[in-house]
RNA sequence: GGUGACGUGGCCGAGGGGUUAGGCAGAGGCCUGCAAAGCCUCGUACGGCGGUUCGAAUCCGCCCGUCACCUCCA
């Protein structure tokens, strides 16, 4: 496996590229979190998920990694700001929404923020080596728009400091956005300040007094641009040239072509030379949209409110999926393409999962035996094979549909293996845990991910449900078939699925 | 208008000049008191039109369609 290279599509060079980290052998990569003001939705962690699948990749051929990933803490403009410049950043809009819950911008922030980080260990999202804050990185920030200033890169004008987009020859090679200028001139002339230079110059400052988050500078109190938090806090954790930044498909243009032009205005040269964007997913079929109804949060899907009527009823009357049945629909679709993300999606994924679980299973019971079995015929090579091919298709510009299916195929060789040795189960748990690293769908790696819905530990429940079971394997054994089957029938309205085998019955929680 | 991506069987979704994706659904079979679950077997599809080629779903061109971004957004 020493000579594999991950390939990755680069929106800069518009080509998929093998990447090459600086350091032969150690990737640093930066990948932009949210805003949180908000509970994170499921495509906010598509792109989360892209970076935690290059971080996987990178380690499974052996690389070393540094990883960071920021919070953005600190309030940016919203569209209603074009309209009416003095009005209210996102964050504060979510604090006048939620006033009652929340005693300040800070506590908002706070709450949302640790609201992510449990839904970043219920998805089995690696956590990056450095997780910033942009609140806690303001000094550094103010740091760099002096010295852009300075350099003569931005200017000041009584509303802001602005970067002066004309000093950077190259702006637009990320978006391709180069005529933008011409077409959306008069729109930004009248919405922006008009001590402006060039309508493409963007915030590196904002002067406001009155702002809910604001720091004393020397231009006066006011908050950072959106643009040079990430800037900043990537060449503060990795450097001025390192290799690679991920993030969506919206932050292309502007976020990451701002972010070009002020890094290469702060470091004199080229700071990132491979960049991956993740697709917005959309959900059944549709952009997904509170107004459609297809919004749906991380939470809504595995710890749903029960009486929040716009996520679907299977879901809700199971207390939500399992986290890594969300995790593997994820995956499902390949980062770049367009990925609709739907029920039955899920559905099938739940499913997927759960093949892994009775594999698991199986294994464990295997290991114990200390009965002498026959080894299973070729299943190391089979599931060899499959590593193999499942590490080939993630470094093939993460494909990971091909990746699941070639994993599968081990899994379809351990089911069919009439039985297992104590060797064989030895290699297929070996081979479980390195497919569950590269892709991790196996195992809950965080306690949040333990499931926190449905009733599996309700004592009660599987008492009754025992209880019931023992009075149906009576009336089989009466032959009295009738009263068998209408005991199964209310098994079934209570979400139990009855299995009988040879050597007696099984029961289960239904799935989606 | 500019930029980028994508169109594969009933559905999702790989592959990528001649040779099996996989999953779900569906059909048949085994098992079962009957079921369920499980297991076995079964699919020959690549938006349209041209071109290159012995041969194209795969390469090239054009067209059609879908999606996204172009200072809210992952």
């Amino acid at each position: 496996m020493a000579d594999r290279t991950p390939r990755l599509y680069n929106t800069l060079t518009r080509t998929t590229e093998a990447v090459e980290p600086r350091e032969e052998g150690h990737l640093r990569f930066y990948s932009c979190g949210p805003t949180v003001y908000n509970y994170a939705h499921i495509g906010n962690f598509r792109s989360f998920l892209t970076a935690d699948l290059i971080l996987r990749t990178a380690r499974a051929i052996g690389w070393e990694t540094t990883y960071v990933s920021n919070i953005t803490d600190v309030g940016h403009l919203t569209q209603d700001d074009l309209v009416d410049p003095s009005g209210e950043d996102r964050m504060a809009q979510a604090l006048e929404r939620e006033g009652e819950r929340f005693a300040n911008i800070y506590d908002l922030a706070r709450y949302y923020s640790d609201a992510l980080l449990r839904d970043w260990h219920a998805l089995n999202l690696r956590d990056p080596d450095v997780r910033p804050r942009a609140t806690e990185h303001v000094t550094d920030q103010l740091e760099a728009v002096i010295k852009l200033v300075d350099s003569g890169h931005a200017y000041v004008t009584d509303k802001g400091v602005y970067f002066s987009v004309e000093t950077a020859p190259d702006y637009g090679k990320l978006s391709g956005n180069r005529e933008a200028e011409q077409l959306q001139a008069t729109e930004r002339d009248i919405v922006e300040d008009e001590g402006k230079r060039d309508p493409r110059d963007f915030a590196l400052w904002k002067l406001d007094e009155n702002h809910l988050m604001k720091w004393h500078s020397p231009w006066g109190w006011g908050y950072p641009g959106w643009h040079i938090e990430c800037s900043v806090m990537g060449m503060r954790y990795l450097g001025d040239q390192f290799d690679l930044h991920a993030g969506g498909e919206d932050l292309i243009f502007p976020h990451h072509e701002c972010e070009v032009a002020q890094n290469e205005a702060l470091a004199g040269h080229e700071v990132i030379p491979y960049w991956v964007h993740t697709r917005f997913l959309q959900v059944e079929g549709e952009k997904m949209s509170k107004s459609k109804g297809n919004f749906y949060t991380v939470r809504d899907l595995i710890a749903p409110d029960p009486d929040d009527e716009h996520v679907p009823d299977a879901i809700r009357q199971q207390g939500g999926v399992d986290p890594l049945a969300l995790r593997y629909a994820l995956l499902s679709g390949q980062y770049r393409k367009p990925f609709n993300f739907t029920l039955k999606t899920l559905r099938d994924s739940a499913r997927a999962v759960k093949r892994y679980r009775d594999v698991q299973a199986r294994l464990d019971e295997a290991l114990q035996s200390t009965s002498e079995t026959a080894a299973a015929t070729g299943l190391a090579e089979s599931l060899r094979e499959s590593y193999e091919e499942a590490l080939d298709a993630m470094c093939d510009d993460l494909n990971t549909p091909g990746s699941l299916a070639a994993a599968l195929k081990g899994v379809k060789a351990i089911e069919q293996a009439d039985s297992l040795s104590a060797a064989d189960a030895r290699t297929a748990t070996e081979w479980l845990h390195d497919i569950n690293n590269l892709l991790g769908i196996v195992e809950p790696q965080h306690a949040a991910t333990e499931r926190t819905g449905g009733s599996d530990g309700d004592d009660d429940f599987a008492e009754q449900v025992e209880s019931l079971i023992r009075e149906r394997a009576d009336a089989r054994s009466a032959g009295d078939y009738d009263r068998a089957d209408a005991i199964r029938d209310e098994l079934d309205e209570m979400g139990v699925e009855v299995k009988d085998n040879p050597d007696g019955t099984t029961w289960e929680r239904k799935g989606l």
